[in-house]
This record gives C-alpha cells, structure tokens and sequence, in this order.
DNA sequence: TACGATGTTGACGCGCTGTCAGGATTTCGC
DNA sequence: GCGAAATCCTGACAGCGCGTCAACATCGTA
C-alpha cells in the first residue's frame, strides 16, 4: 500500500490539494507518492534508529512502521545506511546555514566567528531533530561516525573560513589541516559530552571552546616562529 | 577442530613443552587449548576486521578462517562486538604504559608531557598493529567508535594527569572535563588524519597539538579571569 | 582403565537480505 | 472517456548469518 492512499484514509488534506489546491499543485500524483513514501520510510528511519540504535535496526524494521511493502524500500534506497546517510545530510543542510549566518554576523571578528559557531553547532546538536541527537541518548557503547560527501564539504568550507581569519591575523605558521582537524575534535568530542549531560552549560562550553582555539592558533604561530 | 591439534599438525612445539618445557609447563592441555582457541578467534578476528571492516564482517567470517566449529565461537565471545572490543582493549593496554611513561619522563614539565604523550599516541596509531589502524585504510564512509570501560578509564587517568598539571600552572579557571575533552578530540581528528595520509609528519602534529593546547589552556585561564 | 567433567561439533529453526514475477495504479495518446 | 503502456508496489522466495543444543570427543582424576 502506498503512502498517499494511507494518509487518504486518516486525512483528505492530499485529496483537497488535488483539487482546491490555489496554487501549483504542480506534481502528477506518481510524483507526490514518490515523494511520501520516500518521506515515510526517512521518518520512521529516524524513529527506529533512536529507540534500537544503528547496528540494533534491520530494514524490516523501518518498512514496518511504515505501510509499505518490503520490496518497495529498495525502490527508494539501497541498504539502511543510505537511509541514515539521507538523515545526515538532511541534518547537515540545517546546520550549513547557521554556520554561514555565524561568519556573516561575525566580520572580522575572528573570536566571535568561533563563539558563535560553536555555540550554533551545539544548539543544533542538543535541539534538532537529528539522527545523531536521538541516538547519543543510547546507553550503548558503541557508536558509528558518518563521513557523507556532505560532511567532507561542509568540513571544507569550514576550513576556508579558518584559513580567511589566519590569513587576516597572520597565523602563517598554523597549518590549517590542524587547525580545522583541532576544531572539528574539540566540537566533536564536547558535543558528545553535552549530549551525554557531562557537560551543561553550552554557553561556557562555546566561549570554552572559542578562547581555546584563538590561543592555541596563536601560540602555535609565535612556537613556531622561534 | 580445536586448534591445540591443528597446531600438532604443523608445529610440534606444543607438544614439545607438555614433556620438555622446563619452566612452569604450568597449565593443563585443556587450559591450553582454551588460550590457543581464545587467541585463534582474536587473531582472525583482527584480520577479518581488516578486510571487511567491523560493518562487513560476520561471527561465520571470523570462525571461518579458524579451524573450530562455528558453536565454539560462542564459548569464547558473545558477538563480533565483543571480539573487537576484546581487541581494542589489547590495544589499549599496550599502549597505556606509553602514556604512562610519557608522564614520568616528563616530570613537571607540562609541555614536554604533551609534546611525548601526542606523539606516542600518534606513533602508536600508525605503528600497533591495532585493529583500529587497520580499518582506517578501509575507503568506507562509515567509521565505529567504541567507548569500553577500558576506554574510559585511560581517559580518566589522562585527566588526571592533566588536572595535576593544571594545577600546577594555576588553571583554575580551566574545567577539565572540557580541557581533557579537547584534548582527546584534538588527538583523535589529528590521529585520523595521520591514518588516512592527509597528513604526514607525526612530529609536527604532535608539536602542534601540544602547542595548541598549552596556548588554548592559557587563554581561557585568561579570558575566565577577565 | 573407567567415569564424570568439560569443551567441541554441526545441524536446526528463525529472522533478515535483496530480488523478481505478477498485479495494481497512473499517465498518455487518441 | 478509453485502452495501452509505463510505472512501481507487493509479497513470496532462495540464500545466508544468527545463536542454540543434543550428541559426541577429549581431558582430568582415581
């Protein structure tokens, strides 16, 4: 059973659409199912994946929360980790933007460029609804870590940021491989701390982080100077 | 097959011990076989996990390049999981007397304890044949993490040692759970990176990690106090 | 040597995987 | 509107890994 007839069933907002809809109703109805039911299957993803963690979750387990037949999920991704990466990437693309508000508000403040983009990274991490978030809460040991093309790119345009401040602030000797690999760590590992509630204060944690990183560069630049 | 007899056929030095060994023959043949049987399993283990990496191989792998049954595996481990963690674990251990040895050499020289401990840890990454090392040459997209008690108790140990310093050198103003959280993410990314070949010189990154620290700590002391 | 204890073996039932022929639904040309 | 073609949903199926267990082999002991 496809999606749409199932929401028809629960609700006739879809059916409204087809024919009230003011303005572009603009899919053939091949298309809308494709989209729903590509909806459905992310949605209850990210549902199983928090309450039985990553390994713990087969694709059966997502194509029953959903009124689909078995078959019908390979029609949309190959395998549940192409689920967990959409899932990802879909929380990726949430956050990209916070982190370019966070370089626009900032100018040329190389401090507050950091404050406010770790403070934005660790909101979005205790907030969003994200894969990541839900799992953390599993009091399982281990854990599984997603490089997606997405991630490698927004690492990327991170790290061209980093290198924008060091240019302007003479950090010449700072590698930037290092230097955003140091960022990426310390986010990583104090968001983790944050999500596990060993950390509490997400302003400390951002300012924190923020100095830590500004005198690191620093120091680093006048060692390796002498 | 238990291997104690697989090993009769190719290696008589087993049995060679069971009459001649003049030390502490200590054990009985079936606390032998249990060593060698343990001890099989890791060994094929650490290859398999290798080559599949940890998503992609299977308990039937990992007893598959053994000669025992595949009903013995489950008298020595519950999972593939608590195979690599047993693994993990013997990574773990030796490296543990690096770091402590790190901090003896080191005496109160703060600097010197990070610039020894990163790079022992770096060279330790890139040089232990430790499972961790091998799966990071896999191209995969996926990555697991593991948080053992083993693991978290040579966390704890290190901050320790950094509290010790940090007390020292009047840090007061600098948490340590998040100090000793940067600290493991710097050494992890950094560490990561080494693995993958996108960076190159262990001594520069260690240089550069403890740097960074010292610089980082330094300024957030100053920055609280403000 | 004989007997109990301990460990090993591999077949078994179960559940998950990915596929595919058959069927249902939508789209399109008229 | 209507029929054919395209699309894609469905659920059964073969293959495989999982963890278990009754039968069997080996070891320790007297």
């Amino acid at each position: 059973m496809q999606v749409l007839r199932a929401m028809k069933s629960t609700s006739v907002s879809v059916e409204k659409d087809k024919s009230e809809s003011p303005e572009g109703n603009q899919a053939g109805k091949r298309e809308q199912t494709k989209l729903a039911n590509r909806a459905a299957i992310l949605e209850a993803g990210r549902q199983i994946f928090a309450e039985l963690g990553y390994e713990g979750t087969t694709v059966r387990d997502i194509i029953r929360r959903t009124e689909l037949a078995s078959g019908t999920f390979y029609n949309y991704f190959k395998s549940k980790e192409e689920v967990f990466h959409a899932l990802h990437d879909d929380g990726l693309a949430r956050f990209k933007p916070l982190l370019r508000a966070a370089r626009e508000s900032a100018g040329r403040d190389f401090q507050g460029f950091m404050i406010t983009a770790f403070g934005a990274y660790f909101n979005f991490l205790l907030n969003d609804q994200s894969v990541d978030r839900e799992m953390a809460a599993m009091p399982d040991w281990t854990r599984v870590r997603f490089d997606t093309p997405e991630s490698l790119a927004l690492f990327d345009e991170l790290k061209s940021d980093i290198v924008a401040f060091a240019t302007e602030f003479n950090l010449d000797q700072v590698d930037p491989e290092l230097l955003t690999a140091s960022c990426i760590g310390i986010a990583q590992e104090i968001g983790d701390r944050l999500l596990r509630g060993r950390i509490k204060d997400i302003e400390a944690a951002a300012r924190f982080a923020a100095y830590f990183v500004l005198g690191g560069s620093q120091r680093v630049q006048s060692e390796m100077q002498a």
